[in-house]
DNA sequence: GAGATGTGTTCAAGTGTTGAACGCGGCGGA
DNA sequence: TCCGCCGCGTTCAACACTTGAACACATCTC
């Protein structure tokens, strides 16, 4: 959940202009839940909806990461650091293990052909 | 949700005589979620749950995983291992901007003591 | 037997998620 | 100018997931 909070915060900070479609397809999630998480943050006061009318499209908004929102995203990334790399090097482990069952796997089956 | 899926396939091959509690404490999940994603997995023919009468609590079940379950599981593990190291890269990227970005501010801030 | 403890199960309430619609406003060709 | 089109944010009913607290049952201890 706040994942998807950190990674909104995240692409919008790189370029506030983008629609909630556009958030949607980058992110792979729906448009209603870009529409629901981006009003949580507005809500935390993490992010603020500001109407740009020198747009091509007047109906757009542009959503500005608070002082607050960048102080949440530096503290989400670092919180999400370490969870990913524990999980990452769980599953390097994970996978070496499961290569080498691989192999004694396919040796036995070989040696059941010549049974 | 398909991560808790590959999390308890990990734990309960580590280690099948885990009761329900034991998985819902190791993964820091609530009780009913194991029961419901346990469920889905025996449901998909990915584990086993066989009552084993041998133990010291008869009520307790061995949930076993399939060969199934066992290819699932390697599978899941590879797809998990690319997009954590990822998001791995990625977050390691953002927290050495925002680094960088705190020094300028921490230097920018001394010299507007100096003014 | 009574009670404590541990098991899996159930369920209502709450939360999150989706997909499809809606209304609106700008844009561009008749 | 008008009208259709497209992209915008919003809404909502339906669904999926999650929780916490209960329940029924089995086992062990006294």
């Amino acid at each position: 959940m706040s994942e998807v909070h950190y990674k909104l915060m995240r692409a919008l900070e790189a370029n506030p202009e983008m629609s909630q479609r556009d958030l949607a397809r980058e992110l792979g999630v729906s448009l209603g839940k870009v529409n629901y998480c981006l009003r949580a943050l507005v809500e935390r006061g993490w992010i603020k909806a500001s109407n740009f009318t020198n747009s091509q499209n007047k109906a757009a908004y542009m959503y500005l990461l608070t002082p607050r929102g960048i102080e949440q995203k530096a503290s989400l990334a670092v919180r999400f650091l370490r969870v990913k790399m524990q999980e990452y090097e769980a599953l390097k482990l994970e996978i070496e293990q499961i290569r080498k069952e691989t192999l004694v796997r396919e040796r036995s089956d070989h040696s059941e052909g010549h049974k």
